[in-house]
Formats: structure tokens, C-alpha cells, sequence
RNA sequence: GCCCCCAUCGUCUAGAGGCCUAGGACAUCAGCCUUUCAAGCUGAAGAUCAGGGGUCCGAAUCCCCUUGGGGGCACCA
């Protein structure tokens, strides 16, 4: 910690708009952003859009929403590599000129065959160097045939190359098995690994963190610093997230994007927290755990090193626990646009707000996600239930004698001065056993005739909040039901 | 096929030689609470620490092998 401290700490989270950011993507922003904001450094947020015929059109302006909505705030950026291409080009020539790169003629037609020779032969795909040694005259002769090279890293025949990652330890590469991988590519942009050196270096990135799978190239970045003569950066992998069949993360998981989270309901504070809980962790026990006390105890010591399968029944009960603590008022700010949402019609007309923040106070507790919310609170705000006639049995009552109990209770009720859950409760309660009616039963019937389900919050508040004249009209609908059970 | 990485309950994980008869969380099951649901509380079940060899007085922890899983091997990132 002391020597990270020592260079000042410059992390970057850069993605590619090929897609939209999904929960690995948000997880290695995550970490970029805890370790910049632990360590008081600086988060840089660059994008690498160097492939033009796999970009995303709106892939961007997901991924800035996606870190804003998430709290994932950037010092610097975005720096778009698209419009930094001269920088790239510049540094190609240079290692051209200084030998340590050079311009391959091969068409992809025949990088495609030979590399489907190879796999025949089950050999390693590699580039087989044809034109690593083309003397002048060979060269000038292509070149006069107007075909557009690529460059490419004359990567060391013989030899190993060794890092130390701040997370895996000491890992080596031979040479061998590396082949000479494209630096500029015949439309004039960069690939991956030349933009990505270039700009660690330029950006003076100190860290470089992130997702596991671009271990096996990190070989490569390594020689091309050398090549270079700059100082590599620290770099540390971290730990893949893997969907429910192991694979690594694509489009076919279902919700892929961090965006889908947003839709389905999650808050962002949810997601931080359990997002930050793979991969890493404080200790032994804690699972709950705030974006402050998340940067103040973020460390690269506590990430794992083995990929994880992220358990979405955790984050949905994790997103409950965060529902919860929500303030009433909170959470009511937090449900509206889901409200409005999926019942568009029934929130057309202005509703009383009173009224809104009663009912949802009583769904609050009960919901995991926002999205659940409209279903849960849905009859607060209908005029005309729907529910199968049934449910109004399924207390194992006869018919007659339920409708007996809905026709007393409605009289009574229709009396009852004060509308409030404890006068509903002790005059409701003493009713049962006036009936000679289990509590149990005759509530039941009551909260189907007034809810029209049969799970639902308690039912005095409910009734309490639905108000005097929407149970009775209730009460009665569910008596017309009752009687229509009757032959 | 080659290279690299990883390996503790179904899942996320704690564990850096003796504190482990392996701890926590989600999910599951049971009980309590209770007008239903949810929440809450209590408890149960669930991992021979992938397997096999070493090292050591002692190994989940160190070494080796095997197996399994993942990732990489593009003019994609």
C-alpha cells in the first residue's frame, strides 16, 4: 500500500462499444473505480472504439449511463480512441523503423486457410512469419501491387517473457508460443494491443486492472513496452465472471447488460455491493456493506483468484435488503417511474399522493425488485377486480355462511366512524368469533373480497389505506360473486 | 491441438501449517411469530477442503502428478 501510494495511482476502465456492459464489465469498472478512489487516484475512463465494423451505435452512451447510474464517477475521459489514430500510427512507424515491426502483405484469405491447415493438423493457429523476412525487392514489388499492409510485432523467436501479476504472482510466457500479432490493420486502426500500450503509457496508467481473460496477452503488452523502452505498468487480472453454465459471459445469459438491472429494478447501491462481493472480501462475515466502507477497505490483496458464477437469488435478496431501508418517501421516488410503467392507465389520472405513499409503504417490505412493485401494489389502484370466485372459498367456508360473513361485516363496517386499522381490527376481530368463524378464515375471506388475492399486506392497514368506500364497494362485488356460486 | 490460469457446501466466499471436529451469506427444509404474504427470529441439512502422492511432529493451507473447469491462440476487443 505504501509503495502504491508512492507513484500517484492512475487507473482506466476501458471498454469497447462492441456491446453493451455486463456485469463482468461493471464489476472490473467497479474495482478501477474502488482502487482509484482508495488509493485517492485518479479513474480514467477511455473508450476503445478501434473496431469500426463491430461498433455498437449507442454502445457509448450505455456505458456512461451505466457508470453514472452506478455512482462510478471519472476523473478524465472519455478519451476516444477513434480520434486519437495519428498517436497510434506514429508509434507503429516507429517500431517499423526501428526494426521491431513490419508490414505483412498476407490477405485474409490466406491467414484463413493456413490457419485452417493448422487446426487439421492439430497444430497451434499462428501466423507462419511469411512476411517477416521479405527482403527490399520482394517488398517494393507487393507494394507496387497496391496492396495495403497490416503491421506487425516481430515478436522475439527465441526466449520467455515474465511478469508479476499484483493478483496471480509470477507468470511466464516462451516466446514460442506467441506468433507476431498485428499492431496496425490495413484500415489504418489500431488493434487492441497496440492502442492499449500506447495509451497506458501516454495516460501514465499505473495500474492496470482488468478481466482475467486478457492474462494470455499480457505477453505480449510486456514486449511491446520493451520494444518501446517504456516502463510497463502493474498489472493485476481479475477473476472472470462466469454465467450459470460456467462460460464466460455473452449475450445468450439473458440479461446481459448492466442496464437490464437498471429496468428490472435493482438499485445501484445494491449493485455495488454485491458486485463487490465477487472477486473480493472484507472478511469472514460481512455481506452488507456501504460504497464508503467499500473504498476504504478496498484492496487488491482480498480479490480471489478463482472466476465466479454470479448467484442472482443473493442479489435479488440483497436488493430487498436494500428496498427496505429505504425511507418511505424513498422508496415511493424509487417506484414511481415502475408505477407508471406498467400501469399506465391506472396512473393516468393524477393520484393523491397520500394515497400512493400509504399503499407503497405496505408493498415495500414485500418487494425484492422495483419491477415487482406495480404487481404487488396493483390492486390499490384498479377500480374493477379480477379474481376467480374461488378464492373466495378457500377457506373450506360454504358458500352461504361466507356470504352471511361479507354481508354482516359490510353492515358493520358501513357504521364504523373512525376508518382507521385499529378500529377496523377491534371490531373485525370480535366478529369472527360472533360468527363462530376461525380468525384465519374469516380474514381470509375478507382479504380476497378486498384485495382480490389471497397473499397480500395485512389486512386492517390495507383496508385502512384503501378507505371506506372502496372495501364496501368491494364487499359487494364479492357478495354478487357469492351469489352466483349458489346452483 | 498448443499456451496460461484456477480448484473449500448447489452458489458467493472465510481460511495465508496447529485457533478447522472447516466459519459466514444466498438458496433449501423445519419451527417460532402471525389474519395471508413478506420481513424477523431459531434450528437443520449441506464441503471425506477434486483425487493421488510427497514434505513436516502436524496440511484445506507447501511441493509434484492426475483429473476437472475456465480463459487465450483474428486485420475482435
Amino acid at each position: 500500500m505504501q509503495s502504491e501510494s508512492e507513484t500517484s495511482v492512475r487507473v482506466r476502465f476501458a471498454p469497447s462499444p462492441t456491446g453493451y456492459p455486463h456485469l463482468g464489465n461493471i464489476r472490473t469498472a467497479l474495482f478501477n473505480w474502488l482502487f482509484a478512489r482508495h488509493h485517492g487516484g485518479t479513474f480514467i475512463l477511455r473508450i476503445e472504439d478501434t473496431d469500426i465494423a463491430r461498433k455498437v451505435e449507442d454502445a457509448v452512451e450505455v456505458i456512461l449511463g451505466s457508470l453514472r447510474w452506478l455512482g462510478l464517477d471519472w476523473d478524465e475521459g472519455p478519451y476516444l480512441q477513434s480520434q486519437r489514430l495519428l498517436t497510434y500510427r506514429e508509434f507503429a512507424h516507429k517500431l517499423l523503423d526501428e526494426g521491431h515491426a513490419y508490414s505483412c502483405y498476407c490477405s485474409p484469405e490466406r491467414l484463413e486457410t493456413m490457419r485452417q491447415e493448422q487446426v487439421q493438423r492439430k497444430q497451434p493457429p499462428k501466423y507462419d512469419r511469411h512476411c517477416r523476412d521479405l527482403t527490399q525487392h520482394e517488398r517494393t514489388k507487393v507494394e507496387a501491387s497496391g496492396i495495403t499492409p497490416v503491421v506487425r510485432f516481430k515478436t522475439p523467436l527465441e526466449g520467455e517473457t515474465t511478469f508479476y501479476d499484483l493478483i496471480y504472482g509470477q507468470v511466464t510466457f516462451k516466446h514460442d508460443t506467441l506468433d507476431d500479432f498485428v499492431l496496425l490493420k490495413s484500415d489504418g486502426y489500431p488493434t487492441y494491443h497496440l492502442a492499449n500500450v500506447v495509451d497506458d503509457h501516454l495516460m501514465a496508467i499505473s495500474h492496470v486492472l482488468r478481466a482475467e481473460e486478457w492474462l494470455s496477452s499480457t505477453p505480449r503488452h510486456v514486449l511491446l513496452y520493451r520494444a518501446l523502452d517504456w516502463q510497463p505498468p502493474h498489472f493485476a487480472h481479475l477473476p472472470m465472471i462466469l454465467g450459470p453454465d460456467r462460460a464466460k459471459l455473452s449475450k445468450r445469459h439473458g440479461a446481459t447488460s448492466i442496464q437490464e438491472y437498471q429496468t428490472q429494478g435493482y438499485l445501484p447501491e445494491a449493485m455495488v455491493n454485491f458486485l463487490a462481493l465477487l472477486g473480493w472480501s472484507l472478511d469472514d462475515r460481512t455481506e452488507l456493506i456501504s460504497r464508503e466502507e467499500l473504498t476504504k477497505h478496498f484492496s487488491l490483496e482480498r480479490v480471489g483468484k478463482t472466476a465466479a458464477i454470479f448467484n442472482k437469488d443473493k442479489l435479488e435478496w440483497m436488493n430487498g435488503v436494500y428496498l427496505r431501508k429505504l425511507s418511505a418517501a424513498e422508496f415511493v421516488r424509487h417506484a414511481m417511474p415502475f408505477m407508471d410503467r406498467a400501469l399506465p392507465k391506472l396512473t393516468a389520472c393524477p393520484l393523491d399522493q397520500n394515497y400512493v405513499s400509504q399503499a407503497l409503504s405496505l408493498i415495500q417490505e414485500r418487494a425484492r425488485t422495483l419491477a415487482e412493485v406495480p404487481e404487488l401494489a396493483s390492486f390499490f389502484f384498479s377500480d374493477e377486480l379480477q379474481y376467480d370466485r374461488g378464492l373466495l372459498l378457500k377457506g373450506r367456508m360454504d358458500v352461504k355462511s361466507a356470504a352471511t360473513a361479507v354481508t354482516i361485516a359490510a353492515q358493520k363496517l358501513r357504521d364504523i366512524a373512525t376508518w382507521d386499522a385499529t378500529t377496523l381490527e377491534g371490531m373485525l376481530r370480535p366478529l369472527a368469533a360472533e360468527l363462530d368463524l376461525k380468525t384465519g378464515n374469516f380474514f381470509g375471506l375478507l382479504r380476497v373480497a378486498v384485495t382480490g388475492r389471497t397473499a397480500a399486506p395485512p389486512l386492517f392497514e390495507t383496508m385502512a389505506v384503501l378507505g371506506k368506500g372502496r372495501c364496501l364497494r368491494r364487499l359487494d362485488l364479492a357478495l354478487e360473486l357469492l351469489s352466483t356460486c349458489f346452483n
